[in-house]
DNA sequence: TATATTTGTAGTAAATTTACAACCAAATGC
DNA sequence: GCATTTGGTTGTAAATTTACTACAAATATA
């Protein structure tokens, strides 16, 4: 793994001074692999030996070897760093820390995703006789988001906000019907719910959740993403946005599969919201 | 450019000892960063400074400087560019492609936020009596995304999809109300019809949209993203998740400016909704 | 107050670099 | 044709920098 995500990570398991020396190199990277351990030490205002713990907490042999991983984890440009907003950051601090957190996680996300999995559910997808999207909360967005997609490629898809519409939408559920269910922690009961109902009227339950979940177990397919969510800000961000991208791949393996001619149909769909639009200068 | 390319490439113009040390560094590159200059020397069979003088000799400062290089070239790792999904792809290649454009455009999107229009935001929101939210189409699902992030922030918010919802709400706007409409084109129609009503009932208006645009012409102020779309599947993607994360970082900038205690009532907001949840096991 | 954890000091070992001398080969002068 | 010079290459040894270990002081924790 790269190691200034390992960095950012483990920054709470860090004693005091050890912390000094990750906020050092997590703020300026190049500086540190052309440093010796002196002068980090110094920049971090700890003692030579405190960096050399530092090192090793984080399963190097040293700092030489450290210096190395980290050499490697920069040879890309700058890698992404899931780094956390603090109180003090400015404007322009805590804008750069989110896109690269954000990035990072998609990252992490990419890794996570069993292609098999994605596959199958394509397939189901392009077999169903209506597609349903369902989230509460943050993943209600992503929902309402997998209905703008799947209504432009003239499926029979419904999204609903509300829980009482959500039920009934479930309990008329039949065979070939997919309900997709979206929910980071897999443990909204409503969601767990409408799962139970949704399989007991025969459609093919699809949970975008994490694995192992209350919801997950109640699913006939998962998909699962991890992704490190920033908790401090108690706020899902991460986690939203790596399910939009796992969104807009379904459609996209949908698209895919249905052919060139059928993503003409999709160009006429674009051209009919023409006249909801200003022309182009 | 990459340093084991220069090792080979100029072998030519290397000494007799120099090229023993450049074969041995050639055939086991991996073995070498992990060595010190005795060991390389002992098994090219020349002396130290041979291998110090060889190492300058490709432009770096010295034996560790020429290692870190060594380091980076061996490091594999692609850069996130914006690939296009083809015909053929198979889910792993599509599903690949998705992540990376997505990071590529989040990349790009992040150059090109202006930081200080992003604090006059956050400025005006966080004075706002009332916030509301506006985007049709695909940006309608990010409007609701921002919907469900201020809520949290017990702030008079408010989100509709129905038009005609949308346009009592922006008329019984007034001074000190705040207007964010959200459209990657900027051509909307009837965003650009909600802006002037907006502002005519005293209202500010932001616009997360495209510069010079119609709509971002009726705006107080704008906050622009650049996004590299790609249309051939004729779906708005990574503009969207530009755009969350442009929400995101409002919404962080906000509880930022509100101040610790403020976040401590966020996390009392999220604890409340422990009932509607199965317990982590 | 006792104990554990963290941190720094000082000394040491290792590694890298420098300075210099030996060597070799080609070129020049005698 | 042989000695001498010159330029470059290589290795030895010393100097310097660097990283690490052991232990003690300081701090936090029970």
């Amino acid at each position: 793994m790269n190691i200034l995500e390992k960095i950012a990570q483990q920054k709470g398991a860090f004693s005091k001074s050890e912390r000094k020396v990750a906020e050092i190199i997590l703020a300026n990277p190049q500086t540190a692999i052309h440093s010796s351990i002196a002068t980090l030490a110094k920049m971090s205002d700890v003692s030579e030996p405190t960096v050399n713990r530092f090192c090793r907490r984080l399963d190097t042999k040293g700092y030489p070897d450290f210096k190395l991983h980290l050499a490697q984890s920069l040879a890309n440009g700058t890698p992404y760093v899931n780094r956390h907003v603090e109180e003090h950051d400015t404007p322009e601090e805590y804008t750069k820390k989110i896109f690269e957190s954000t990035m990072a996680a998609l990252e992490v996300a990419r890794q996570s995703v069993d292609v098999h999995a994605v596959n199958r559910v394509v397939d189901l997808l392009t077999q169903a006789k209506k597609i349903s999207f369902f989230g509460m909360g943050a993943s209600a967005s992503v929902a309402h988001d997998a209905l703008n997609k799947f209504f432009r490629f003239n499926v029979p898809v419904s999204y609903f906000e509300d829980i009482l519409m959500q039920r009934m939408s479930c309990m008329n559920c039949t065979e070939g019907d997919v309900v997709v269910l979206i929910s980071h922690t897999g443990r909204t009961k409503s969601l767990v719910e409408l799962a139970q109902l949704a399989k007991a009227n025969d459609a093919t339950v699809v949970g975008i959740t994490a694995l192992n979940s209350p919801l997950a177990n109640e699913c006939s397919l998962v998909l699962s993403l991890e992704v490190p969510e920033d908790t401090d800000m108690y706020m899902p961000m991460a986690s939203r946005i790596a399910q939009l991208t796992l969104i807009d791949i379904l459609a996209t393996g949908f698209t895919l599969r249905r052919g060139s001619k059928f993503r003409e149909n999709l160009k006429r769909v674009k051209d009919s919201l023409r006249d909801s639009r200003f022309d182009k200068r």
